[in-house]
DNA sequence: ATTACAGTTGCAAGTAACTTGCAACTGTAA
DNA sequence: TTACAGTTGCAAGTTACTTGCAACTGTAAT
């Protein structure tokens, strides 16, 4: 697990430091996306930075490691690329996310592509449901 | 035309301002989504605040007039929620959009709530794809 | 083990995108 | 024509994020 998380960093070309692994620990403890602000919460006890968290973020992303998670909520969320393909169900009422895995974009990208004068190269996609959850329903 | 644009103000229960109607002009006239700096652009020769191009884009939103698109930039951006549906695909290197058409959604909604426990409600969705145009990919 | 240095960090100041308080104004229904 | 809830402009405020810079540190080469 240690050993992995060091591999991580060093496929990306990026310095195994202490606030690289520290955020890299928040992400594996917590399955659903998550934002600056949480991840800084989790590590400031170790005196690490909030300007560092958004630039790991960065980094991490830039890299692949992590990917954008689009909630429409006032930050943005991540969550670790690696793990199997999913999306997310989010209450706009309450904020309440749900992982789903059913997902048949890859069909939709490739005839958007054979339909598209303009692009040829399809590398991530975006999918996310807004609904209102069963408690929120009820109010 | 402007008849339309007045009944739409009344059935939202928005006063028929001259910001707002302006505002709705600027997206009758753009059929690919926009933000609100590129719309102050277009109306602040009008003496229409930045402000009220602000709360003019939430109450518009709230009432269903239209709607957000994810395209992972810095500000948010709208489009008219009349209209056929469709989706996004953008460019991560320019910035270029092109609207796609195909969206198998609605069968995935189905799914996903007849698998969750937690959600029965799903009132919209979002779906872009990013990737690079062929002007990026040459470079 | 030591060194050299590019990459990384903390800090504080800065920026971009948006929000809000408030007094003046204006569509709209009566 | 009037009354007033809803709307606006302005300026100040907030939030999320970025950046300049000097000090520090992981890493690869010695």
């Amino acid at each position: 697990m240690e050993q992995q998380t060091l591999a991580i960093l060093h496929n990306a070309n990026l310095k195994a430091t202490a606030p690289r692994l520290a955020i890299l620990k928040v992400f594996a403890g917590n399955h659903l996306p998550i934002n600056a602000e949480h991840i800084y919460a989790k590590v400031r006890s170790s005196n690490i930075n909030e300007a560092t968290v958004y630039r790991t973020l960065a980094s991490f992303e830039e890299k692949g490691i992590v990917k954008q998670v689009d909630l429409r909520k006032d930050s943005t969320y991540y969550e670790l690329a690696s793990g199997h393909h999913h999306h997310h169900i989010v209450c706009t009422d309450c904020g309440k996310v749900e992982d789903f895995e059913s997902c048949s974009v890859d069909k939709i990208s490739d005839k958007v592509l054979s339909q598209s004068s303009k692009f040829s190269v399809i590398k991530e996609h975006s999918l996310e449901l807004f609904g209102t959850c069963n408690a929120c329903v009820k109010k």
